[in-house]
DNA sequence: GTGAAAGCGCTAACAC
DNA sequence: GTGTTAGCGCTTTCAC
C-alpha cells in the first residue's frame, strides 16, 4: 500500500453523498470498473457486477448525472420549449415526450417562451447552458438570432407542431395551410356557404385561418369573416369571438375555431342565444381534445396526433443522442377532420 | 510566452464549445477572474468586467451549467413531479413554477409520477442523480420508501396541494377534509337535502369526497351518494358519473365535482337529461379553472389558487438554494367556494 | 482586485 | 475483464 501523500493544504468537502469510488472501494473494485458494472454490465464478469450491485444496494448510491454529463458530453436531458403549458392544446405532446423520454433514462426540462416570444433568447441561452441532449421546440422559434444559435451549438433540434419550410434540422408536424383549406373544402362540401372564423392570436392559427379563407374564396364562396381572439384560447374568447362574428357577418352559418376550447365558447354561445347548432350554424374545432368527443353536441373538429409528435420527438433526439443518423429527418404526422355533432 | 508542453499521450477533445479559458484568454485574464466577472461582478474592477463582457460577446460563451453545477453543488435545476400533467388542474401551478424560477435563473424539470404511483421509485432516482437544487411534489407521494430518499438525500422538498400531518420538509397546500366540509356546508345553506359526489378515484378526491359525506352526515341530512370515476377526470367521465348517481340516488338535488371538467360533464349531461341546473340540481365544481365562469350556467366552485401556489413553491425552494432558512415550512394557502349560477 | 492550484464525480482513452 | 491516468469546465480555497 502506498504511502498517503502529505495532507494538502486546501481541502474541498464535497456534498457527502456517496460517490462512485465509496461504492467501488466497497465492492473491492477500481472506480471505472465500478462506472462498467453500473452503464456496460456486459463488459465485467458477474462477480464483479454482483459486488457493485450489493455496494449499490448497501450504500443507497445515486450516480451523480451531472458529473456524468460533464465527463461523456451526454447529460440525458433533453429540453422542450412550448409557448404556454396551460394551453391544453401541447399537454398530450408534452405528456408524452416526457414518458417516452423518461422511458429511456432520459429527463425532460420545461421552458415556456410566452407566445409573444419575448423571453425566448434569455430561455435559450438557460437551455443551453444546460447541454442538453436535444431540444423540441413546439410552436415557431420568433428570433432568428434564436436560429442561429441553436444552429451554431449543434445541438438536435425538433421543431413540431408545423412544417417550416426550412428546419433548423429534425421536425415532426402537419401543415397548417392544409388544415385551412380542408376544413373550408369540408364545410363547403356540407353546403355551407357564409363561412367564419374565431382564431386565437397566434402564428399558425393566422396561417389555418388565412388558408381557410383563401380557400373559401378558391371555392367561389364570399368572404370569409375572420375573428381574432388572445391567445392562449380560451372558452371566453370563442363566446366573445362567435359574439363579435355575428356582430360583423350575421349571415355566417359556420363557423371554424382555432382550439377546441374556442369551439366549446361557441358552441355555448351559440346556445345562450338559441342558434341551432349544426342546423343554423356549424361548428369546427381543432386539437380534438378529449372532451371534444362527449360535449353537446359532439365537436366535429380537426384531429391532431399529439401524443404521437411527442413520440417521435423523443425518437428522433434519443437516435441522435446515441450517435445513429436518421433516415428521414422531416416528418409530416398529418391530422384528420374528425365528423361528429357539430358540423 | 511558455513553451508548449510536450503533447500528452491521450486526448480527450472536449465538446468544442467555447469554455471560460477562452474568454479568459480572449480578455487577457484568468479563468477565475472571467468567472468573478460573470457570476459576481461586484467583485472585478470596471475595466476587467468590460473586457470579459466583450470577450464573451465576440465568442458567443454560453456557461457550461453541467460543471458549474458539479463545482458548486448547486445545480439550479428543480424538480417537479405531477401525477399526470394532462389532468389541467396542476398546470397552473406548473406554470407559474416555471415561470418563478426562471425569473431567477433555475430551470425546471418536469416527472410525471402517474397516478398509480407505479413508476414513482425510479423517478426519483432519476431526478435524485440529478441533483436539483429542490424537488415540488404535486400530489401525494405514494410510497414511504421514496420519503425516506427524499429525507435521506437532503435535497430540499415542496409538498404542495395538500396539508399532510407530517410534511417531509416544507409544504404548501390546503386541507381537503375542510372543503369537502365547507361545500357540504354550503350547500346544506342553500337549501339542498339530497347530495351526491363524482369524485376522481385518486387519494385526495377520496378525501374531499369522505369529509363531504360525513359533513353531510353532521348535518342531518340522508347519507350522500358518491361515485367514483377514473382518474384523471374528463367531461365523459362527469357524464357518466352523473348517469350513474342518478341511476342509485334519482332524487338528487345537489352534486359535487372533484374537478371543474367532471363538473362540466354532469352540466352537459343534465342539459341533455333536460335536468335544470340550479333549479332541480346544485352542481359544484373543484379547481376554478378559466373556462370555469364562462361556461352556461355559470359553474359555482371550488377556487384553489394554483399559481400562488407555484410561487411560493419557487420562493420557498430559490431561499433554501441560497442558503437562507425559511421562517414558516408550512403554509396553507386556503381555498374558496366562488358562488355562481349552477348552484 | 487578481491569480494558482486543487478538485467536484464521473468517464474516455489507453494499457495490460 | 480490469486498472491507470487524465481530463470534462467550472468554482472553491488559499495566497498575494
Amino acid at each position: 500500500m502506498a504511502a498517503e501523500p502529505a495532507p494538502t493544504r486546501r481541502a474541498r468537502r464535497g456534498s457527502g453523498a456517496v460517490t462512485l469510488h465509496d461504492v467501488a472501494r466497497l465492492a473491492g473494485v477500481a472506480p471505472i470498473t465500478a462506472s462498467r458494472a453500473l452503464n456496460t454490465p456486459a463488459q465485467v464478469s458477474d462477480e464483479v457486477r454482483q459486488k457493485v450491485a450489493d455496494a449499490v444496494a448497501r450504500t443507497g448510491y445515486v450516480p451523480n448525472r451531472l458529473a456524468g454529463g460533464l465527463a461523456s458530453a451526454r447529460s440525458r436531458l433533453v429540453a422542450a420549449v412550448v409557448p404556454t403549458i396551460s394551453g391544453p392544446v401541447f399537454l398530450e405532446t408534452v405528456q408524452s415526450l416526457t414518458e417516452a423520454l423518461a422511458e429511456r433514462g432520459y429527463q425532460l426540462m420545461l421552458g415556456q417562451s410566452g407566445y409573444a416570444g419575448s423571453r425566448e433568447d434569455a430561455l435559450l441561452e438557460a437551455i443551453i447552458g444546460r447541454r442538453p441532449d436535444g431540444i423540441v421546440l413546439t410552436g415557431i422559434l420568433h428570433s432568428t438570432e434564436g436560429r442561429r444559435r441553436l444552429l451554431a451549438c449543434g445541438i438536435p433540434v425538433v421543431e413540431t407542431w408545423d412544417l417550416t419550410p426550412t428546419p433548423i434540422d429534425m421536425l415532426v408536424g402537419f401543415s397548417h395551410v392544409e388544415v385551412g383549406r380542408a376544413v373550408a373544402a369540408y364545410l363547403h362540401g356540407k353546403g355551407r356557404r357564409r363561412l367564419g372564423v374565431v382564431a386565437g392570436d397566434d402564428e399558425r392559427a393566422r396561417r389555418r385561418a388565412g388558408a381557410f379563407a383563401a380557400a373559401a374564396r378558391a371555392l367561389g364562396l364570399p368572404d370569409a369573416t375572420v375573428v381574432h381572439v388572445p391567445a392562449p384560447t380560451t372558452l371566453k374568447g370563442g363566446r366573445e369571438g362567435l359574439a363579435e362574428l355575428l356582430r360583423t357577418a350575421p349571415g355566417t352559418d359556420a363557423v371554424f375555431c382555432s382550439s377546441d376550447l374556442l369551439a366549446l365558447g361557441v358552441l355555448t354561445e351559440a346556445r345562450v342565444r338559441g342558434l341551432q347548432v349544426p342546423a343554423q350554424l356549424a361548428v369546427v374545432g381543432f386539437g380534438d381534445l378529449e372532451f371534444a368527443a362527449d360535449v353537446e353536441p359532439a365537436l366535429t373538429t380537426v384531429h391532431i396526433k399529439g401524443a404521437a409528435i411527442g413520440r417521435q420527438a423523443a425518437q428522433f433526439i434519443v437516435e441522435r443522442a446515441e450517435g445513429r443518423e436518421v433516415a428521414e429527418r422531416v416528418i409530416d404526422i398529418g391530422f384528420a377532420i374528425v365528423e361528429r355533432q357539430s358540423g
